[in-house]
DNA sequence: GTGAAAGCGCTAACAG
DNA sequence: CTGTTAGCGCTTTCAC
């Protein structure tokens, strides 16, 4: 089980390390005959290339660190399409995991250690202090939050103006009485929750504004949609903080007798896999995962190479299903 | 922002590169005096020891490669257990996500070149064929999945056991028309296809035991109760291949007017995270992530060692919560 | 208790 | 086109 090196192969095809690397990086510099030559042997040997040497060696690691969490479906779409935009610039993703039995700082030193040359924080919950003493020591890019802190890259989608599509939407349908359930001081909660308030008062309906608050799992929009409906009056229609609320509030109208989208209205947050699933169908505003990956790829190493941080908002898009609809008597 | 390394200490503190490695590396060797010194030195110029070097020089890269799929909710569940497991071992795990854009033999060979002491697949897809040539090149483990491939590891619950669990469940509820929908071909469907088959059997019911095609998604579990619903006598409960595929489940009943358990009593399959959400409170078979993890890093260690594979299979148990009841007029 | 020296597997200059 | 020489940052003998 003993792994095969360039020098095995070297010695078995008589010639030097440094003519095989130059054949395995397929970089000019060897003859055909020597290139095939090579391949074959490597292929027979079943050498495969040993990453952490190589990238030792090289000046930058091409490795780029992504902290995520693993019951986030929306960071699962944002990883996979990470996967493939550093893929596109010749880099490595690194991934670390942040779970509830496994904090961010944790898994932020386990890819400061990587040596790599930028990281990526999905939805980040470090205060900015701690942003601050990271980007001290490594470029440091935000995916998907809001920050102001000072040498802090921030890729997001302009969460005040998602909400403010949602809350369009409704208003279009004929609602009035719309809540909003809240992150919960997640990454990205203030800004939806003014993009709510802002929305809402554009259409003369500041008053009507409802704001609960919510968190970033289906039991948090549960909690809060069976709050909603032991007032006397619910709303005609929910906007949650991301797709997992909004499915907790879905489930709990049904569980409940009532019918969506004929009795309440329901919008998500993120276009997660979750969302667009045929038996769901929600409503949701899209962040669009690949642009933003691609973005954030962009900006990381932008800042690996020295350049400045920089805050940059993509448009996000409403994508009606059919979680909406006329309130009921509209 | 370029990064401190040991010869910085090492000449801050006017020592040697070894003595630092020493320090560092809390073994003994060094005076107490050397030691504070060593480590304030570092802690001020924000030293962080290069994982890469480290691994490259040691004869064992003390990495444990998991390869899993982003979008399963179960799998993130492992790969947190995973950490703690491998942690414990003094071991780092490398992860690599397996996505509809990035398919395992892409993650697999990303982790053959960070030189795993071995890999342990989450419920993979690769066959027979496949695993074998893996197994030749590294200690492979397969976690949560059925195989029987030379030179390969398992670790995974009793499925024929679990769904047994959940037949016997419903059936001392009274259920006696109960249908499954299976994983459509995916890790472990046919081992849970087989127990349902046999466990209904057990009680008599092998006629009743209706086998729907579905899969691991809220998607394929919608569908299928769809058809479950269009047919003359719907099933008074379902067992489905897991807790998403459950969710789907439930879900489409709540759209249609069902009540669940009142009408229609659901088993999932996991104890993911999904399940125990208060607002579902799935009841399910629980596979114990943590169990499996302690299990798997301790298979693949083992195997890292030089030793054989074995098959390790747990006893799933089963969770009752709030989706399973007596049948309606019983 | 401490340091000098030799590599881990690879790549990046250089020479030839 | 091909080979030699030096390391990348760290750990590991083996001296002192």
């Amino acid at each position: 089980m003993t792994r095969t090196t360039m020098a095995d192969i070297a010695k078995a095809a008589g010639i030097s390390t440094a003519l095989v690397s130059i054949v395995m990086r397929g970089v000019p510099g060897a003859s055909e005959a020597t290139r095939a030559r090579v391949l074959r042997i490597a292929d027979e040997l079943g050498y495969v290339p040993d990453e952490r040497a190589r990238k030792l060696r090289q000046a930058r690691s091409r490795v780029l660190g992504v902290a995520f969490e693993l019951q986030q479906p929306f960071h699962g779409d944002l990883v996979e399409r990470l996967y493939a935009a550093a893929a596109a610039r010749g880099y490595d993703i690194a991934l670390s995991a942040v779970a509830p039995t496994r904090d961010e700082p944790t898994a932020v030193d386990a890819l400061l250690r990587e040596r790599c040359e930028a990281v990526m924080l999905l939805g980040s919950g470090l205060d900015a202090a701690a942003l601050g003493a990271l980007a001290g020591r490594v470029p440091t890019l935000l995916v998907a939050r809001h920050a102001d802190v000072d040498g802090v890259g921030v890729v997001r989608a302009d969460d005040v103006r998602g909400i403010g599509l949602a809350v369009d939407h409704l208003v279009g349908l004929g609602h009035r009485r719309i809540a909003h359930i809240d992150g919960a001081g997640a990454a990205g909660s203030d800004d939806r929750r003014c993009g709510f308030h802002d929305a809402m008062s554009r259409h003369g309906l500041g008053r009507a504004a409802d704001v609960l608050t919510g968190g970033l799992t289906e039991e948090a929009g549960a909690r809060a949609m069976a709050a909603l409906l032991a007032r006397p009056t619910p709303p005609s229609a929910v906007i949650a903080f991301n797709d997992r609320c909004a499915t907790g509030v879905v489930d709990t109208l049904l569980h409940r007798g009532h019918r969506v989208p004929a009795d309440v209205s329901v919008v998500g947050y993120d276009d997660s896999r979750l969302a667009e699933a045929p038996h769901v169908q929600m409503t949701t505003v899209s962040q669009d995962a690949r642009a933003l990956a691609a973005a954030a790829v962009d900006q990381a190493l932008r800042l690996a190479a020295g350049g400045a941080p920089a805050e940059i908002v993509l448009s996000p898009r409403l994508v009606v299903r059919a979680t909406t609809a006329a309130p009921p008597g509209a």
